[in-house]
DNA sequence: GTTTACTTTTAATCTCGGTTAGTTTATTCT
DNA sequence: AGAATAAACTAACCGAGATTAAAAGTAAAC
């Protein structure tokens, strides 16, 4: 298999998982022309404001997407994982209203955003495929808004957790009980709308109620049932259940 | 025109000024069959939860999309007017994962999910014009997650009332500087993350400042510059340029 | 194996916004 | 017009989470 097609095969299994593509329509994915491209640990990859022209597909790493003030408050608006389209977002829109930057060292396949829109106009199935991972992700950053403006401190933790170990499952990155956590406290605060000082004091809490555990960057959720009641984890705004077609 | 057509006009319309349609595909469109269904103040469209066949397309007043929590906490996640697809969301999700219900009475037209899903495939420029929609709405929930978690209540509210502002005016219901604003205190509360006591405390903020004046539910923007920068408004999260495609 | 740098944790103080419970002002209805 | 209802506004008190700063733990680097 080529260097193409072996780091563009995470997003088409994760597509196919939803729904399976016609023969022609994979080749032709993986047929694209893509850069592979390495980064270090809080590297940028996009600024607030660029007009990128390729789009950003995760082979291995963990990178957000994030807007900031002038003030330098920041809020990360979701973490991406191993098989993510990052920024399909460049491929219709003109002008990157959010950056992006690495948590970890990363590799990336980027793509050009004329080849995703020439992919969406000659295969419905794309476009569809498409479509549906931007609802999916319309659907998540719903989701944030309301943890951000309606949940208490440790509610809002616990459910970035469960959400954190939700994705990673996914991806065989945690068996639902046991994950390395990928991002810093100071970087979970961001994400959650908290100063890092309480979400240090959040996680404590729910350690303290026995919910959950760690060994340094490990998370172990020890009380399953416990922690989603905390966060009202409901995993039905991830739509596991994939596209209606 | 029949009724299917005007009704479905300022839809077609919002489209077009971004980027024309071929006459075929705005003619397939007009000639959906629809529903024109009407509701009054504080009715509910669609529930959280619930599997909807239909979009919802509004032709007249002011609805919003929600979650809630069980404890009776409500995070308005968008408003939408007169144009505005809301529920373009059902066309390819399965499940609802927020709520819709009205803030003002309101007329809106049903339209099977499957037609929009056949229009789609059939059309590469309306899967391209909902593809781009949908990232429109998902860039503007990341910035409302942006004002949740990150703005104090004076900005948060003066940044709700720009956007208000500003989506009225595409649709002629502004000048940029007066509008009826179309929710109550305690709707836009829900909509920042904020108790309608406070929200209330913030308006007067904005007005003793001189940036703002009411008269009833009249709102006069006095000083949009001074508005703006308390707000870090920038429109360009509402993606005003159209697609690149 | 010590230095260096980052991350987590602790503690003390303070403030922004929540809560409760009203009153006043607008609308709507009869 | 007057009653009823909903929305806007006020005031007093309170508490969740912010802020600042320093300490302790961890991990990589030399």
């Amino acid at each position: 298999m080529s260097v193409n097609a072996s780091s563009l095969l995470p997003y088409v299994e994760k597509i196919e998982r939803r729904r399976p593509l016609s023969d022609e329509a994979r080749a032709a994915f993986l047929a694209l022309p893509v850069q592979l491209e390495s980064y270090g640990t809080y590297q940028s990859i996009l600024n607030e404001g660029e007009r990128p022209d390729r789009c950003c597909l995760i082979v291995e790493g963990v990178v957000s997407r994030y807007k900031s003030l002038k003030n330098g408050r920041r809020q990360i608006n979701s973490f991406h994982y191993a098989g993510d389209m990052v920024d399909l977002q460049a491929a219709i829109l003109t002008v990157a209203d959010t950056g992006i930057r690495t948590h970890t060292p990363t590799k990336a396949v980027r793509i050009d955003c004329e080849d995703i829109l020439d992919l969406a106009e000659k295969y419905p199935e794309w476009a569809r495929a498409f479509w549906f991972d931007t609802q999916v992700d319309a659907s998540i950053f719903r989701e944030w808004t309301l943890n951000v403006g309606q949940r208490t401190a440790v509610e809002r933790v616990a459910h970035l957790l469960l959400e954190i170990s939700a994705r990673l499952e996914s991806i065989g990155q945690s068996d639902g009980k046991e994950f390395v956590l990928p991002v810093t406290q100071a970087d979970l605060a961001d994400a959650v709308g908290l100063s890092a000082v309480h979400t240090n004091r959040s996680i404590q809490q729910l350690r303290h109620s026995g919910a959950l555990r760690t060994h340094g960057r490990k998370v172990v959720i020890e009380n399953y049932p416990a922690l989603a009641k905390v966060a009202s984890f409901d995993r039905t705004y991830l739509h596991p259940e994939g596209p209606r077609r």
